[in-house]
RNA sequence: GGCCGAUUAGUGUAGCGGUUAGCACGCCACUCUCUCACAGUGGAGACUCGGGUUCGAGUCCCGGAUCGGCUACCA
């Protein structure tokens, strides 16, 4: 069924706590690639650390994906021809794995515990469990076979370790950096399997299940180059060599300011949020905000993400996710990290927002107007939030915008009122009333036609009379163009509100 | 400390030996205008530093500096 040259690409969270955006960024690249290629994308879940798992975790993986429109082939959820996609489900795969390389010499049992292993480190400077120490360490290959095998018997807790051969020059292929060589020398015995909960660490589960599950390419954060080598020896350790995955490994987020990976503090001290959905802490119960109830659009954040690492080749910048795809390529990836440019987040929303069309707007907002205890018409609504949309950044901006159109002004923006509410304004606005009630249609045009040539008429200054109107129905001078609001808003209501502003603004004395 | 990686305006990036070093965000003007936006026009602003190679280097090589990652029975 599988053709060896089919893409299958994973991503592969620990559920540890909230998927940051980075990890975000990682599935979004793995996705487009898959899809640009017709592979498959596989979700699975790297819960080998028993004692960092967090309750809730991987639903929140599953739903922030889902959010994103990252649509997963094989997974927990979607099942696959590979399951179980959960490690922790796995540790009999990983055991008859681990027991190959044990009984070909390629790994061996060790016995140092905790405190011996931290008292060699403490000895020696730049200690590294390896070909250059291990013999004079307690282990299989220093040890009496006898003395190991009593050890095992007496249930003593061992590791499992990767017997790396010293003074080799391992090359890892990367697609985005080229070629990486290092030296073996410099890589330790590494732990394949751990006694604290008979779990493998994520080098051996990774190597088998990449293997296992037919991965084509790995792509991947760059905080994996280091071992990068190390997997390219397991895989020769197994003899997978000929069927091993391509690597990638792609630039980190950086923090906006300063200089460090992105971290959950940068988003708390900036204002933007570091992860896709809002997170409640199962153990502090503390709250970490998200994009999602931020007011983001998930098409705006996966565009954002998609460029912060990444290049069309062009210069196109808006991309609906299968313009991304159709030009998503590994080549186009920077190598440097990316400083995480949230404001060019909020311009990416921004356009998205002026781009969705009302009637979709103002179901987005119906969650908003709940919040504020407004019922209003969903076509009232679209064609009020269709007047600012070009004003809002996040869909709670919309409402800063457009609470007008919901409720009356209870307050008047006291700079506008010194500037445009004149001894005069009173009359002028009553004025106004009578022209606004002899008015037929109150389509936009025709109502500017009429109000404007009564102004003109009379001889009153233009700016001065339609900013103290504006006042009256907005509460300050901000919002569309009037008539275009007085076109949507009864007229009845234009005219309470004049009335209530002749009423409560107070009239200055002199000018 | 060791190893690996990276380095074009404030930020994200284009460039792949010869360009007035392009684009976008942000910033500043101007235009439009009843306000705020949108839109349009214009502006300021960059090749980390040395050495090489070459007729010619942002582009190739070496070194320094800086930044990042890794260096766990975490992933």
């Amino acid at each position: 069924m599988d053709n060896a040259t089919d893409v299958r690409v994973r991503f592969a969270p620990s559920p540890t706590g909230p998927l940051h955006i980075g990890g975000v960024r990682t599935a979004l690249y793995n996705y487009l690639f898959a899809r640009s290629l017709g592979g498959k994308m596989i979700l699975r879940i790297e819960d080998t650390d028993s004692q960092r798992f967090v309750p809730g975790a991987e639903d929140y993986i599953n739903e922030s994906l889902a959010w994103l429109g990252i649509g997963i082939d094989e997974g927990v959820r979607e099942g696959g021809p590979y399951a179980p996609y959960r490690q922790s489900e796995r540790s009999a795969i990983y055991r008859k794995h681990v027991d190959e390389l044990l009984a070909a010499g390629k790994a061996y049992i060790a016995f140092d515990t905790p405190e011996e292993l931290a008292a060699a480190r403490e000895a020696t400077p730049n200690f590294q469990y390896d070909a250059s120490t291990r013999l004079k360490m307690r282990n299989s290959l220093s040890m009496p076979a006898e003395e190991v095998e009593k050890l095992i018997a007496d249930g003593v807790q061992h590791v499992v370790r990767f017997k790396v051969e010293p003074g080799e020059t391992v090359v890892v292929n990367d697609l985005i950096r080229g070629e990486v060589k290092i030296n073996s020398d410099i890589l330790d015995d590494k732990v394949l399997f751990k006694s604290a909960d008979n779990l493998p660490t994520y080098h051996l589960a990774n190597i088998v299940d990449d293997h296992l599950m037919k991965i084509s390419h790995v792509i991947r954060g760059e905080e994996w180059l280091p071992s990068a080598p190390l997997h390219v020896l397991l895989y020769r350790a197994f003899g997978w060599e000929d069927t091993m995955p391509k690597f990638a490994h792609l630039p980190l987020l950086l923090k906006p300011v300063g200089s460090g990976k992105l971290s959950k503090r940068d988003g708390d001290k900036l204002g933007f949020p570091v992860f896709p959905l809002e997170w409640h802490d199962p153990k502090s119960g503390e709250i970490s905000s998200g994009y999602r109830e931020r007011g983001y659009l998930p098409e705006a954040v996966v565009n954002f993400l998609a460029l912060l690492g990444w290049n069309p080749g062009d210069d196109s910048e808006l991309m609906d996710v299968d313009t991304l795809t159709s030009k998503f390529s590994l080549e186009h990836c920077s190598k440097a990290g990316a400083k995480f440019d949230y404001k060019k987040g909020l311009w990416f929303n921004h356009e998205y927002l002026m781009r969705t069309p009302d009637d979709k707007l103002a179901e987005l907002f119906v969650p908003i107007l709940k919040e504020k205890g407004v019922e209003a018409d969903p076509e009232y609504t679209a064609k009020a939030l269709g007047m600012v949309k070009q004003r809002a950044e996040l869909l709670p901006d919309l409402w800063e915008q457009a609470d007008f159109f919901f409720k009356a002004p209870e307050t008047y923006a006291e700079k506008d009122v010194r500037k445009r509410w004149n001894k005069d304004t009173p009359a002028i606005m009553e004025e106004l009333i009578g022209v606004l009630e002899g008015i037929d249609d109150m389509s936009s045009a025709n109502a500017e036609k009429i109000v404007l040539d009564w102004i003109a008429g009379k001889g009153y200054h233009l700016g001065n009379v339609m900013n103290a109107f504006r006042l009256a129905v907005v509460g300050a001078c901000r919002g569309p163009h009037m008539f275009d609001i007085t076109e949507l808003m009864p007229r009845e209501e234009v005219v309470r509100r004049i009335r209530r502003a002749i009423e409560v603004i107070p009239v200055p004395a002199e000018k």
